[in-house]
DNA sequence: CCAGACGTTGTT
DNA sequence: GTCTGG
DNA sequence: CCAGACGTTGTT
DNA sequence: GTCTGG
């Protein structure tokens, strides 16, 4: 699945211009660097402007609460869709006819391993630089105070090769020519595994568990010896 | 008809 | 065990 | 995803 | 909002 990821680069623009959207300056003046984005977190979501083809990048929460929902509270369960049922769920059925996001970032996080001694990866684009991940958003107004939210979920697909062993689901990882069908069509024939050598994968340190930490040693290589003792998966690397 | 759900993952 | 918060 | 809380009353 | 279950 996806259940953390990151977006480390310095400079929001840059992400603005390789997905040709538009930045919505409030947004763009409090960025950082992120090293662990967990549920429930604001981050930056790539969508069309309303009825027209432009793009915008701007801030929406991650965890979809549906326009009807009472309360946020399903929120923290809808963080990923899976996009084999996406056209039946009550839940995304809306959203997929009519309002798809792209979710850059640059690396995921997978936990594999037995239960207490779990250990995670960081998964990222073999070549380095930007992953476009397909999700869908959705506004909700806070029926308390009126206040406008907006807030998305990534779809999820099979592993592919890479992962397999890791986890039996990765995020939906979108090729730059499956975005505009993706944002504008809906095209369910793009969310399928990344290529088996799209992506490689690290072995980082549990610290990435608190969502609380959030800085750049995160993404530091873990090596064997520190591992403690679990079973080599990834024998080469 | 009204009431209640609407989700994914991992683990057992 | 289950839910909320990060 | 994982970590951490899970509660009420009265007092400051 | 829309579908399923009772």
């Amino acid at each position: 699945m996806c259940g953390r990821f990151t977006l480390t680069v310095a400079r929001i623009e840059a992400v603005a211009e390789a997905f040709d959207a538009a930045l919505d300056p409030a947004d763009a003046a409090g960025y950082r660097p992120r090293y662990n984005v967990a549920p429930g977190d604001q981050h930056w979501i790539v969508r069309l402007a309303a009825g027209g083809r432009a793009r915008t990048l701007g801030l929406a929460g991650w965890g979809l609460v549906n326009h009807w929902a009472p309360d946020a509270a399903r929120a923290f369960q809808q963080i990923n869709a899976r996009a084999e049922t996406l056209a039946q769920r009550r839940a995304y059925r809306e959203a997929l006819k009519s309002r798809r996001c792209v979710v850059p970032t640059d690396g995921f996080y997978e936990w594999y391993g037995p239960p207490g001694a779990r250990r995670p990866m960081w998964l990222r684009a073999r070549a380095g630089g930007l992953l476009a991940l397909a999700g869908l958003y959705e506004h909700w107004t806070n029926p308390k105070t009126g206040e406008v939210r907006t807030t998305f979920t990534i779809v999820t697909t099979p592993p592919n090769a890479l992962v397999a062993p890791i986890h039996d689901r990765m995020p939906a990882v979108l090729a730059e020519a499956e975005i505009e069908p993706w944002l504008a069509k809906g095209d369910r024939r793009v969310l399928h595994a990344a290529p088996d050598d799209a992506l490689v994968a690290t072995r980082v340190s549990r610290r990435v568990n608190s969502a609380r930490n959030d800085d750049p040693s995160l993404l530091e290589p873990e090596r064997e010896e520190d591992a403690g003792g679990q079973q080599r998966l990834f024998g080469g690397s």
